[in-house]
DNA sequence: AGCCTTTGACCAGCG
DNA sequence: TCGCTGGTCAAAGGC
């Protein structure tokens, strides 16, 4: 219960709003308005802010810790460009109060329009830009350029790590796509980059010519119509024209997100002295293949990234135990128990009628290495969905061991007890075979995943897989508890990131964690100590107090 | 035969 | 105590 009240994974779905406009919303449940600017809000208003927007991303510095997103209610909705008459055009109501819109402003300074990103309460402008362009002068990549995209020497090879082998990539322009997320530098602050949620396109019902989950049957208009020829093919995808417009979307809000953050990123953080060596991977690390990204990135910067991608397992053996529709979601939630013998993991999944899966949570941690690939189960019983969560949460570590912990470590019991918010995991393996995603992350140094464990009204990014956890330690309170779960604390890292040194290690740990899922983290703010995942198609938010 | 999913029922926590 | 909700159990059936 500490997860939920303390604080809430929403799962932002595409929906039709008020406008009647098509939002990749992302709702943050909070409660009081906190009177200073939280981090998200603020470089999602804008992506390429300004000096003055430096300060809006450092605002939280101010000591407000506890303040957090959660204080701020926020959505951001990625427009439809479908709808062409009305474009969408997301944007920050509180971010609004200035005269010019988001995307407006982005232009500006950007030079590319971008869509709006609208937060709760503010008011829709009429300034519309469905799609999300990068000008010939900006490349993606140097958006994405950030001093805290560290080439993660011991990441795990991953898409975003540049260390997987795309097969078939001969798109040169996969660049864009595989830039790294930039993780912010900043003492405190720090951006996941979103990643493609490509996977959502290969779900069985893409084969089937069924609309991805974005794109419910009951929400024609959020079709995005986005040129896909450019998108490289995946194996099971086939040509979906609608997957690639839902990965356009998807995209959209990513990229803002990412752009924005990477932006405030850049402005403020010249510490991540670590991270230098980051922008290398960048080329590297491929997001999603064909997170077919609009139109206009599809053409130009951003092309589709793997030419074969499929979705991934997370290596480990899971038997659904219950099937539930939960009040809150729209979508059933599936239980599911790790097969192992001993162990006692267990995870959500919530997974639109499309089979995507819009939200995972993770509860414990395994206490065992991952089953053998070809061990696997291939299927043998009836397979709920070709995007069985199993597929979807693959782990991108190859270095790992497979434990929940990095060097192998037991995860902490108690910690592993815990539920985790996971996020939807999906990488794109350029073999064209299975992609996996794992919610975990390589990392030796972090035992986090992008999935937010809370427990007490802390919360901590574990990785549910227990394989490769980077360790993002969310929590409002920090007990020694945490510490021991993670990886990461076990290093360490569990003191409070006060200090440089504890701030590089957080950096290097994020980068991991990052390289290894940048496609689930939109954005993280530490200071703010939340993040914003997405995870099939839907953004996610995340607060609570990081710890390192 | 083994493993899995499905699904209604049961249980526990909470207001 | 009741009702609601979420999580789990377990029989039935499929592959």
């Amino acid at each position: 219960g500490s997860c939920d009240s303390h604080f809430s994974i929403i799962s932002p779905r595409f929906h039709a709003e008020m406008d009647g406009h098509t939002h990749l919303a992302m709702e943050w449940k909070d409660q009081s308005p906190g009177p200073d600017c939280s981090m998200l809000p603020s470089f999602l208003t804008d992506p390429f802010p300004a000096d003055p927007l430096v300060e809006d991303c450092d605002g939280g510095n101010d000591g407000s810790e506890g303040g957090g997103f959660e204080r701020h209610g926020l959505s951001v909705a990625v427009g439809s460009p479908q709808e062409e008459g009305k474009p969408v055009t997301p944007h920050f109501g509180q971010r609004s109060s200035s005269s010019s819109s988001l995307s407006e402003r982005m232009q500006a300074r950007a030079g590319f329009s971008v869509a709006k990103l609208s937060m709760p309460g503010s008011e829709y402008s009429g300034a519309q830009s469905p799609y999300l362009t990068i000008p010939p002068g900006l490349s993606p990549a140097s958006l994405l350029e950030s001093p805290v995209f560290l080439s993660n020497a011991m990441g795990q090879s991953s898409p975003t790590t540049g260390k997987l082998l795309m097969l078939g990539d001969t798109n040169n322009n996969n660049n864009a796509r595989l830039e790294p997320p930039s993780v912010e530098d900043g003492p405190r602050a720090f951006s996941f980059k979103a990643l493609d949620l490509k996977s959502s396109q290969y779900t069985a019902e893409g084969k089937k010519g069924s609309l991805p989950n974005s794109q419910h049957p009951s929400a024609p208009s959020r079709d995005v119509p986005v040129k896909t020829e450019t998108n490289i093919q995946t194996t099971t995808q086939g040509a979906n024209p609608l997957g690639h417009l839902n990965q356009a979307q998807l995209n959209n809000g990513q990229d803002l997100m990412k752009r924005s953050y990477h932006d405030c990123n850049n402005k403020r953080n010249r510490l991540a002295a670590d991270s230098a060596t980051a922008g290398g991977d960048n080329n590297a690390s491929p997001t999603p293949p064909a997170t077919a990204v609009d139109s206009e990135a599809a053409k130009g910067d951003y092309p589709a990234a793997v030419a074969t991608a499929a979705p991934a397992e997370d290596g480990y053996s899971w038997r659904k135990y219950g099937q539930k529709q939960v009040k809150h979601s729209e979508y059933p939630r599936s239980y599911y128990k790790c097969t192992h013998p001993s162990c006692q993991v267990k995870k959500k999944v919530e997974r639109s009628h499309e089979g995507h899966v819009t939200e995972i949570i993770y509860k414990g941690t395994h206490n065992h290495p991952r089953p053998a690939a070809q061990s696997r189960r291939p299927a043998g019983g009836a397979q709920v969905h070709p995007f069985n969560d199993a597929q979807m949460d693959a782990p991108a570590d190859n270095n790992n061991n497979g434990y929940g912990n990095a060097g192998g470590s037991q995860p902490n019991a108690e910690a592993r007890s815990l539920w985790h918010a996971g996020v939807a995991v999906q990488d794109w393996r350029g073999d064209g075979l299975e992609a996996t995603s794992p919610p975990s992350v390589p990392g030796e140094l972090c035992d986090s995943s992008a999935s937010m464990q809370v427990h007490d009204g802390a919360a901590r990014f574990e990785s549910p897989e227990g394989g490769v956890d980077v360790t993002s330690a969310v929590s409002d309170e920090v007990d020694g508890d945490d510490r021991v779960a993670h990886g990461s604390m076990s290093q360490g890292q569990g003191a409070a990131d006060t200090t440089e040194g504890d701030e590089l290690e957080s950096k290097r740990r994020l980068h991991n964690l990052i390289s290894a899922r940048p496609h689930h983290i939109c954005s993280f703010h530490q200071e703010r100590k939340m993040c914003v995942l997405i995870l099939g198609g839907r953004m996610f938010q995340e607060a609570g107090v990081v710890r390192h």
